[in-house]
DNA sequence: TATGAATGAGTCTTCATTCAT
DNA sequence: GATGAATGAAGACTCATTCAT
């Protein structure tokens, strides 16, 4: 009943393309990526990929950039956290933590690291990723603390990728407790 | 006489083609690896690249290894530095901006590191780095110390392929300041 | 009122579709024919070439037709001044150079030309310009220097089509007037 | 026994590839040329076909080359005969007339013809083989004259192929001798 | 009726690997 | 041992045609 009508359903089959193209992306790279692996994980014809995607490369970025997507949302989740309790270095790294401990985000990340050197179209998604990171950072510690937060916690990311184990809370807590540094202003 | 024997020199071969395989890997990725290319760049017949090396991984593999002893070098060499001047945040620095300036060292950290979540027979090599990594860290400060700066060392390494801009000193400078704890014992 | 009922006019858009067709075969030969280029050069949507014609061989046919039609027309121009000014070398060479400029009709010819002996359904539509043709010059002149015109005025117009250069006048002049006998009986 | 060791001749290989592209070229037009039909035709797996040319077009080229070298070599033969017998109408139907009934020849010239104005990179070929046609006969008759007569003879080329059956010799007879004007020096 | 999504066959091309020479 | 030809499996992409809406 859920069900509903499947065919003939142009939304939901391109969201289903999508996924299934971010879900490669994530566990074998963006390099890793083919029209035939898609399709036959989205369950769809082989000509449906290129139907709703004129090149693979476009499949790719429309992947990575739902893959940014979910990282860009928890981005907005922890900022409503710090607006709501307060920038804190446990705050952060509560959910820095949390964010390690989903193979999905992780993955994610990853994978956008990864296209970004090799693949000059998708250097720009990196660095925008990175720089939207850290300006949210700025805004409740200082810059400078902000660069080597956000630069410690790619490598944490990193880390836990290349392990596929979270680094451990204590780890962070004892990094990020060392690394930040409240905006003196008394506003923000 | 000099000249050395020229024809029949399987090592020097064997190196060449290793050499033009790392080449590959870091500029392209690990899996923009092919024969062709490989046997292009080292500028020997095709045939020579599956004679020395049974299967393409088998290649890779061997190219992934020749950049890490590359940075392998850069480590003992940095533990050559403190050993004679001690170990600080600034040598530490000092030597972490050198690498990060060096995009043929950056570019092998970057596939060594992208390799190894994506391709399990890899991920030990990348594991086996970063272990003896920390391990040098954690003879001059403490563990938990030792983990923190490889990280954000992990994290800087990875900005720099991002950006192919080396991370500002003055930011490695404050970050590993913070995060440096050396060892309280008196002698190692 | 003057505006004319703008939707649901099916002529226009079938007159439309066959025009493109015809000018994607003039540029790219008959072969390159394919239903998207003409729907996004007609400025129609996909579904609409095959509305009106079942297989793109049918529209492939009919942009031959329309190519021929507009040759015919000028087949019949030219008759139009032997009947007014007489038929003459002169006369025919002034409305040769002419055709041999317009590269869309030379086009045209061209595309039929090549279209004949490669697609057995379009060889009689060759024969039938070609037979017209001549028998049109026939009228005027002996049917034997009519052969020879004809097949005179294919090669160059074959040679234009390969130089997209209009054969100059001199020598389409000399050629003509060496071959052109007119018939002796005094009627018509 | 005359069969001869048929295994790894590359050069007996890249010949049959050649000659059925050629085949498959003049049957069916240089558009119609696919791999699949080359290596079903020549009798080798579809690798071969890249093996020896990078690209179809490469394949192409050869392709066109094999044809246009044929009738080079025709020219070549019709000009032995202008030295040895003299140069006259004549003799130039005679060997016009005999090329007409060569379906290979017609099918190659046409191929040629075809190939120049739709495939940019083919049209230094045609119009190579049409310069080198008005050179030869240059050298005994005039100039104009030879324009004249290589034009006519193209179109009866491109007749022939079309209605698949050679230009009746007559015709050729009294246009050549209409068209053809011999040098006026005495030597030469 | 008009439209554009759907799909599978077929295109060119690349390549790991094998193997004759 | 060294080399390059051989080959079939994939890969990206195009497209005629069908058909639901």
């Amino acid at each position: 009943m859920t069900e509903a009508p499947r065919r003939r359903d142009p939304e939901r089959r391109r969201r289903e393309i999508v996924d299934a193209a971010a879900a490669i992306v994530v566990e074998q790279g963006p390099d890793a990526l083919t029209h035939r692996k898609v399709a036959a994980r989205a369950g769809v014809p082989l000509g449906s990929t290129t139907q709703y995607f004129a090149t693979l490369d476009d499949l790719r970025a429309a992947a990575l950039a739902a893959l940014i997507a979910e990282a860009e949302e928890w981005l907005a989740e922890l900022e409503a956290v710090f607006v709501r309790e307060g920038a804190s270095p446990s705050a952060y790294v509560a959910a820095l933590h949390r964010y390690l401990c989903d193979p999905q985000l992780v993955g994610a990340d990853f994978a956008v690291t990864c296209a970004g050197p090799l693949h000059p179209e998708f250097t720009a998604l990196g660095v925008h990723w990175s720089t939207n990171f850290i300006a949210m950072l700025a805004r409740y510690i200082t810059p400078e603390s902000a660069d080597a937060v956000a630069m410690f916690t790619d490598g944490a990311t990193m880390h836990t990728a290349l392990t596929a184990q979270p680094v451990a809370k204590e780890l962070l807590d004892r990094a990020i407790t060392a690394l930040w540094i409240p905006r003196q202003e008394t506003t923000q």
